[in-house]
RNA sequence: GACCCCAUCGUCUAGUCAGGUCUAGGACGUCACCCUUUCAAGGUGAAAACACGGGUUCGAAUCCCGUUGGGGUCGCCA
């Protein structure tokens, strides 16, 4: 039977880091086991289910790279094939009806909570007459789950957990308004579209039990499951919606590449030995249940831009430069030339190892956009005194004389200016540098003169020089 | 509270399953130095952890028990 792993979100928010990861995890088992990898839209909550939070997932995962198989499987399509399994249950005496108030409900849960019983249903409606059931009153259908022994789940990351049946009491199937709870519908779902394998978040432990308890009522083979640790947050508290977990857009806006993202959560709660820098291809070879630990893994943004920083030096000149345009033209204030294009491309190169996110990308390779005549930040200002000015004008004069214009060649002559007129280097370099840029921050400036050309160069000199 | 899970540097982790090679390795971050036309990058080095207590054993980060700490779950949400 061919592996098939799926991603399940409910669409009530975008898509978090979290779910990034258990996609990612899913994903990359079944391209390891050359297997399938679905996705499903658990959206049969719906007051809280909205189109636009299934948009931002598929979004989500697209930006990431992390493609599916099929069509998505909207669940609450398949609404009355759950209701019908519900139906099967009764008939077969594994489910009853159930009449009992929320009123009812809520008392039992307080005694519950005063006797310190996980289980809060009584199972009062279990073997009761339906005869006794009052008017007018919908029942819910449940699960006529063991009341003793107990329910072993032989996980693939957490090992085997038992929990004793007396913990959990019989839940629900169908609402009185006969619509399927999550319980049954994943079931129902995962078991009609061949998933072998369920890889989410611990927080589904328990959820694992109960549905263990259907999947041998309806008689059916459960998945293996595999449970893995949460993401925390920077308070060790599970990250969700609620609760400091920002959608993968945010990121993405912040200028981390997918590739990076994705080498980031892989590396959140999975190793292979001391790896650091994974491509995917080599995640797709190696990713197995037995890397992964068993526990919770604080999100760290300073390793993400780590990571983030070495696949920007990876990425294509040309990539870069689609990624930062829209950035470019707002630094620029204006939209972007060819010759804009041409420039960044040259120059992001040396631009590279000075940003760790796109955002900062942009900002530095602003310098390659922007117009003449140049604004100059105060330290550039302050760089351009009258002697500066008049070196400049020098140097302006000596390139011009130049006949190649190329890095060494321009390098090879400033420097020899400068040892002409007996100052160091950096004496020339700094405000060379601001004359060109309008700061004091950038690449070498002889990359900096070869990307900009010789006309241009010149130009800038002239307009500081005294 | 009940049930379940977890526990190695600040963080991510290797090592744990098959005890000795671990005076515990790597990465991020931090600090120092080198390189240097600025800022980065890069190079070298440093500080930094087996939660605690009992066992078992010739020997335990590794196995067992307990304690403590952290987390998760307890809906006619998913």
């Amino acid at each position: 039977m061919t592996t098939t792993t799926r991603f399940a979100p409910s669409p009530t928010g975008f898509l978090h880091i979290g779910g990034a990861r258990t996609a990612l995890f899913n994903w990359l088992y079944a391209r390891h086991t050359g297997g399938r990898f679905l996705l499903r839209i658990e959206d049969t909550d719906r007051k809280r289910s909205t189109p636009e939070a299934t948009q931002a997932i598929l979004e989500g995962l697209e930006w990431l790279e992390i493609d599916w198989d099929d069509e998505p499987v909207y669940q609450f399509s398949r609404m009355d094939r759950h209701a019908a399994v519900a139906q099967e249950l009764l008939a077969a005496g594994h489910a009853y009806h159930c009449y009992c108030s929320p009123e009812e409900l809520a008392e039992m849960r307080d005694a519950a909570r005063q006797d310190g019983r996980t289980a809060l249903y009584d199972g009062r409606w279990r073997d009761r007459d339906p005869g006794e059931a009052p008017e007018g009153v919908a029942p819910v259908v449940r699960l006529k789950a063991p009341q003793t022994g107990e329910t072993v789940l032989d996980d693939k990351v957490q090992g085997a957990v038992t929990v004793a049946n007396d913990q959990l009491d019989d839940m629900v199937l169908l609402r009185a308004d006969g619509t399927p709870t999550y319980m049954l519908s994943v079931v129902v779902d995962d078991h009609d579209m061949d998933i072998t394998h369920v890889i989410r978040g611990d927080d589904h432990l328990t959820n694992a039990f109960r549905q263990t308890q259907i999947y041998k009522a309806l008689d059916w083979t459960p998945p293996e499951f595999a449970h893995i640790p949460l993401i925390h947050g920077q308070d060790g508290a599970k990250m969700s919606k609620r609760h400091g977990a920002l959608g993968v857009d945010a990121y993405s806006d912040a200028g981390i590449l997918p590739e990076a993202m994705r080498n980031y959560l892989l590396r959140l709660g999975w190793s292979h030995g001391d790896d650091e820098i994974i491509s995917t291809s080599q995640a797709t070879e190696w990713f197995d249940f037995g890397g992964i630990g068993k526990s919770p893994a604080r999100f760290d943004m300073a390793k993400l831009e780590s990571v983030n920083s070495h696949y920007l030096k990876e990425a294509d000149d040309e990539r870069l430069y689609e990624l930062i345009a829209s950035d470019l033209a707002t630094h620029k204030n204006a939209p972007l030339t060819k010759e804009d294009q041409t420039r960044v491309v040259a120059g992001v190169e040396g631009l590279k190892p000075r940003a760790k996110t796109l955002l900062e990308l942009a900002t530095a390779a602003a310098i390659y956009v922007r117009p003449r005549p140049l604004s100059f930040d105060p330290k550039a200002e302050g760089l351009l005194d009258e002697e500066a000015r008049h070196r400049l004008g020098e140097i302006a004069e000596r390139l011009s004389k130049l006949g190649e214009w190329q890095v060494d060649i321009l390098e090879k002559s400033i420097k020899a200016y400068a040892e002409d007129v007996g100052v160091k280097l950096g004496k020339v370099a700094q405000p060379l540098r601001a004359a060109l840029t309008g700061t004091t921050v950038s690449p070498g400036i002889f990359d900096v003169m070869a990307v900009f050309g010789k006309e241009e160069t010149i130009a800038r000199l002239g307009d500081v020089a005294a």
